[in-house]
DNA sequence: GTCTATAGCTGGATAGAC
DNA sequence: GTCTATCCAGCTATAGAC
């Protein structure tokens, strides 16, 4: 409707073009921090020059509008990557590592999608909505579970990002954090699973 | 020693003024957030110029640190002001509340004490040091609830920041998830109290 | 100690030639 | 689309008069 297909590989290019441009954009955050993108610096790792980054982005918190829709969607995909078995508590325990891999594996993508901590920058509504709708996932997961009540939910995602966080801040490369998963997964079910909640 | 009292109503000047500087600090990070922090607004506030803060303070980590001292000094009284009563459940439970509120009633003072979340700047050794010093008082808490393993310590510590970050990040001004503080403890006590662990 | 003035740098964003 | 050149704003920090 919008565009010909004639005019496709005009558009494959570009996108293309956008493409690299936000792949150097994740390599520099990765190195050297998520307030550290600037883009001189962007454009220099990207092999052109600042004013081109405009030819494709409008302005910088576009830049950060799709890389927070790309890591929407590596987090969506992740959670529609997740085994169901018939064993749901084992399914939880795997979601919850699944979980706590993907954000210390990659800190800047997760304090982009989790902490909202770029000072001038807000989500578009569409990326935020399809982050939100990922835990839907956990909400079955967590029906599966015998737990329902959403209070719970809430409970299940505070520890797994206090996990997290502690794991980033308090020991950044190693597991000290990160390892309890499996002993806070236990926990969570003795207290919630089955109806067992007060 | 190093300072003669004669020389002291000098001091007590310089550190009322320094004192002064600091209160403008705090109160620009709550207004505008931690990375707002500039020495022309912070100078502005204080009512004086950019060089005048330099007289007080040899640079902007200098201030920063001094902001990072007087923050871990009042978690330090914090968890000095708790009462410690013949139920060890409920002084647990006091302590979780306590923190959790020191953390959501000043975000900035948080982010610095807990997230290192500012660019170029650490915290000196000493001030890191009594932060982690009064984590004993969590940790003697918890033995008195029959919770010795080390791992638990971190399980909990990871559970309460887990619900301040969740709060301040997705409800902000609400209680979405520090109401579910007492939830938390009892779900905690429940597997780790009393070498009920596995 | 406090000021005016400014150095020196880095940031986002734009003008205009090609 | 891509470049050179540049604008304008903000920052930390310093020089030097008073």
């Amino acid at each position: 409707m919008l565009k010909k297909p004639a005019a496709n590989w005009r558009e494959a290019r570009r996108e293309n073009a956008r493409a690299a441009v936000l792949t150097a954009a994740w390599e520099l955050v990765r190195a050297d921090g998520l307030t550290a993108l600037s883009l001189r610096e962007l454009a220099r790792r990207a092999g052109i020059t600042t004013p081109t980054v405009y030819a494709y982005f409008e302005s910088k918190n576009a830049i950060l509008d799709a890389m927070f829709a790309q890591a929407a969607q590596e987090f969506v995909d992740l959670k529609a990557s997740l085994p169901a078995t018939d064993d749901p508590q084992q399914d939880l325990l795997t979601e919850a590592r699944a979980f706590i891999t993907f954000c210390v594996s990659d800190v800047p993508r997760y304090q982009l999608l989790f902490q909202h901590s770029v000072p001038g920058f807000t989500p578009s509504a569409e990326s935020y909505e399809l982050a939100v709708k990922a835990l839907d996932v956990t909400r079955e997961l967590l029906a599966r579970n015998g737990v329902h009540d959403p209070r719970h939910l809430d409970i299940w995602t505070a520890v797994n990002i206090g996990l997290v966080g502690q794991q980033i801040t308090n020991d950044p490369g190693g597991d000290r954090w990160s390892r309890l998963v499996e002993e806070v997964t236990r926990m969570f079910l003795a207290q919630f699973a089955s109806g067992k909640s007060q």
